[in-house]
DNA sequence: TCAGTGACCTGAA
DNA sequence: ATTCAGGCCACTG
């Protein structure tokens, strides 16, 4: 493990932990929020890491998605793990695994204007 | 050390 | 409007 990208990890689980119920996010809003405009896919990186690494402490990755709103992270969850989770949560779909975002859609900066 | 991969996003044809 | 390709940073083999 290499020190440095460690804080970035971090900020992203900080960041997804803040995240309301019945709310989800997307990747790149996350990797903009911490300032790292392109590094969309380290947010990922981050919480696939989460899951391995299991810190401790309960963060909701299953409320975030990418920027379409799909469960892109299902497979790694559990297949139906994620979407019953925001189910339970309140969340509606689009479709199966999609969800909709107008909706459902909460922005890290709202944590800044709060 | 070099090369390939990935829970993505944005821009261009 | 839809589809294709490129880029981004970090990690693994």
């Amino acid at each position: 493990m290499k020190a440095g990208s460690n804080d970035f990890y971090q900020k992203v689980y900080e960041v997804v932990a803040q995240i309301p119920e019945g709310k989800v996010t997307s990747y790149g809003a996350i990797s903009r929020y911490l300032g790292v405009a392109s590094g969309a896919r380290m947010v990922g990186y981050a919480l696939n890491n989460y899951l391995a690494a299991d810190l401790g402490y309960h963060v909701p990755a299953h409320r975030v998605v990418n920027r379409l709103g799909q469960l892109t992270g299902r497979a790694y969850f559990g297949d139906d793990t994620m979407r019953e989770r925001l189910e339970q949560e309140g969340v509606s779909f689009t479709e199966p695994y999609t969800v909709d975002m107008s909706r459902h859609f909460w922005d890290p900066a709202t944590l800044t204007e709060v």
